[in-house]
DNA sequence: TCTGGGGTCCTAGGACCC
DNA sequence: TCTGGGGTCCTAGGACCC
């Protein structure tokens, strides 16, 4: 999806479209006031009502900009600090995961209902398998692509971007070429002309680490990493990350598109407005804490699971983060069990810093349906031994 | 005045088991 | 004088992604 967040909220505010935007931090108490005293009529809210980010005093970074305010420099992940310095001007709207929620259900029901075999990868983006979907074929899949396009647009007045390509990997890049609400058709053959020219960087999976540690040899376009040995990248950058450059670099990937999946953890954290001390700030930190795991109990309610490996995630002043979990033998979701023993990963790390983050993660998921009753999981009976051993 | 929140996957060492 | 060879589970950290 082009700018989702953005575009979700100009859905809302058309009044701002063309202005710079920038969709960040958490929702204040008077932009809470506001959203009630407006609703149903959010367009009346005139333009000069919207907080600006010059008035912004606090943590917390970009998630979304329009593209009048990219224009300024500024983009996802920058603080928002540094980006008032940048355009002072543009707008300021907090973070609203439910709306972009509801969006993402509405737009991805669109998808399944043309072309059924499709993976979710988070909230604005998706993988489509058009091997055997209607019209996948044609026209190098653009007539499924435009289908779609045209389908999202009319249930939801978003734009998408869409890459067509014989794998994830390439059509990842391929949804790139002609951002905003474009088609990008990548073909075997397009893989040295259209794909080596490129950045290292855009493969999806070559990050800031690696991208540094391959300009250290001089690698900086995936032609480049192409014409690497396999074994020479291999010998630096172990046998399975070195292999998979090089697969990358050669346009090879076979994962299919996965339709379903389970989720693998569950957690809550949370940046605190200012540094904490574990024993100077020992009852706010209390609290936060137990809310923290409250909410990973809800989420877990929610979704039906429960988990057996608690964790705590901490990040320090100077944004060193550990992590301490446990593993114990009951699968919960009760909010005062993970905090029990998230309690005693605490007691592991080190207090005596100021805190920046305070996390609550619960991992080794199950299902409640699978496991019964939490308390028939623990005490059900031991197998027998297949042959049991005699005296 | 730096730098959010929620995830996945991988690695590596140690405990423990057969 | 010699000290195997698997395997699983647990924990901690780190890279990366949306």
């Amino acid at each position: 999806m082009d700018a989702f967040y953005a575009s979700v909220e100009l859905l809302r505010y058309p009044q701002l479209k063309g202005l710079p935007v920038v969709i960040g931090g958490a929702p204040t108490e008077e932009d809470l006031a506001r959203s009630r005293a407006w609703a149903g009529r959010l367009h009346e809210i005139a333009v000069e009502a919207f907080p600006r980010l010059a008035d912004y005093v606090g943590r917390g970074v970009i998630t979304t900009a329009t593209y009048p305010a990219r224009a300024f420099g500024v983009g996802s992940a920058m603080g928002l600090m540094k980006a008032a310095r940048l355009c002072p001007q543009a707008l300021l709207l907090p973070v609203d995961f439910a709306e972009y929620r509801r969006y993402s259900r509405r737009f991805k029901q669109v998808i399944v209902s043309i072309a059924p075999v499709m993976e979710n990868r988070g909230v604005d983006e998706v993988y489509i398998d058009f091997t055997d979907a209607p019209d996948g074929q044609r026209e190098g899949g653009r007539v499924l692509a435009r289908r779609i396009q045209q389908s999202i647009f009319d249930a939801t007045g978003l734009t998408c971007s869409v890459g067509v390509a014989p794998n994830k990997l390439i059509a990842k890049m391929a949804s790139e070429f002609n951002k905003p609400n474009g088609i990008a058709i990548v073909l075997p053959e397009d893989l040295q002309p259209r794909i080596w020219p490129l950045a290292c960087r855009k493969i999806n999976g070559i990050g800031p680490k690696t991208d540094a540690k391959l300009q250290h040899y001089g690698i900086r376009t995936i032609g480049e990493l192409a014409a690497c040995e396999r074994a020479w990248l291999v010998a630096r950058f172990g046998p399975t990350h070195g292999a998979w450059l090089h697969d990358a670099a050669w346009g090879r990937d076979e994962r299919p598109v996965e339709t379903a999946s389970e989720p693998v953890s569950m957690s809550r954290e949370t940046t605190f407005e200012r540094d904490l001390h574990a024993v100077r700030d020992r009852a706010l930190l209390g609290g936060i804490f137990t809310e923290l795991c409250e909410q990973v109990a809800d989420d877990l309610a929610r979704g039906g699971y429960l988990g057996r490996t608690i964790g705590i995630k901490l990040r320090y002043d100077d944004f060193k983060i550990v992590t301490r979990d446990q593993t114990v033998p009951d699968y919960t979701d009760d909010a005062r069990r993970i905090r029990q023993v998230a309690g005693l990963c605490l007691k592991r790390a080190d207090l005596s810093r100021r805190l920046r983050l305070l996390g609550v993660r619960v991992g080794s998921l199950a299902r409640r349906a699978d496991l019964g009753s939490p308390a028939a999981a623990v005490q059900s009976e031991p197998e027998l031994p297949l042959f049991p051993s005699t005296p």
